[in-house]
DNA sequence: AAAGTCATTGACTTTAAGTCAATAAAGAGC
DNA sequence: GCTCTTTATTGACTTAAAGTCAATGACTTT
């Protein structure tokens, strides 16, 4: 990587970084996109050089915490099914915690439309969320031949996401890890029982 | 009702059916409060008599079967829980459909933040659906005593709107109803066995 | 019928997203 | 080392649309 592609980098995760400052403390709405630049010692022209539109660059905050942890339960390759998604539920409900409410609502507001994928993102969108959970349901030894793959997938993500967006409307009034352990115990174990060899 | 309050009130909902309309066909922010107004055949001013923002009317488009269901099931008084939980979930599906992706979309990207809500609906946003799903709970004889009412209510929300969620998410590629009644069948009985007298 | 109320209007203000031609600094070729 | 090209950066500018408001006149009240 020479010079110049290492500054353009630096100055991309400095808007990134300044970006998610900003929206944790006020909130995607309330901040526009000079504010971001300012903040990040640069000019307004300089944000379109590396996102398309405001909103693309909620999508790159999030993708690093996110998509982290599609990569290490693809680690985990030889765990127990159960395991593997105990994991990751805990694991995101952390990254959920972490991010803060303001930038998982901006999340969902964008996730939501899976038209809003910007181009620049090698992965494309919540669908490797998807396609990484269809591919540890499709290679489990755990489940019978017949189990509804495609089901059980959608059902993971709706839950993994009927949790953040549960816990962004009700403002933070609960603890998303202590919940995710009641579910993992109780209800996961009920989605896949009828499908357990 | 004198004349000019029946005139104001036909303007209104000309405005919301017509929004909806176009909401349905082109979605939210494919449209501007001009597109609206001049659909409906009153000037741009007029929209906001009766909404202060523009995303106010969407909270307005979806209240109206979204609220249908809460009273729906509020008339069940004498059911069984499961009962108005299966009734409660099939018809909030049943309305998911009805409305379409576009306004189900926007209806998440505003009931995610309570402070959305426009004060001049009588109800408190998502809280018609907690507050009576709440008090169903409390006032069933059939949960034990101790049952974490509270933690019930907000997984209860979570499933629902996971739901909605992840059916926006895949821009509609399943059946929200066939999704509900398996639902139903299975992962309710999980949730609430702990808990049942 | 005079006075008051309030829905309606559309031209106007405001805000902020997004563009683009000019600049300067880095890299490539000789 | 010198020239030419490439590309990150800049901020003034364009554009789009949300939201405002003083004027109007139809309806209501007294």
């Amino acid at each position: 990587m020479n010079k110049r592609q290492l500054s353009a980098q630096k100055t991309k995760r400095k808007l990134i970084a300044t970006a998610l400052d900003l929206i944790k403390e006020k909130g995607f709405d309330a901040i526009n996109v000079e504010d971001i630049t300012k903040a990040a010692g640069v000019a307004k022209g300089t944000f379109y050089t590396y996102f398309k539109k405001k909103e693309d660059i909620v999508l790159e905050i999030s993708r690093t915490p996110f998509g982290e942890i599609v990569d290490e339960i693809a680690a985990m390759e030889n765990a127990a099914l159960f395991e593997k998604l105990t994991k990751y539920f805990h694991r995101f409900m952390e990254q959920v915690e972490y991010c803060g409410i303001h930038v998982c609502r901006e999340w969902i507001r964008n996730v939501i439309d899976p038209n809003n994928v910007p181009e620049t993102m090698d992965s494309q969108k919540w669908f490797y969320d998807y396609e990484m959970l269809e591919s540890i349901l499709k290679n489990s030894k755990e489940l019978k031949e017949d189990a509804p793959i495609e089901l059980l997938t959608h059902i993971i993500i709706s839950e993994l996401y009927g949790m953040m967006l549960c816990w962004c409307m009700s403002d933070g009034k609960f603890e998303p890890l202590d919940w995710t352990d009641r579910f993992c115990d109780v209800q996961l174990t009920a989605i896949f029982k009828p499908y357990l060899k």
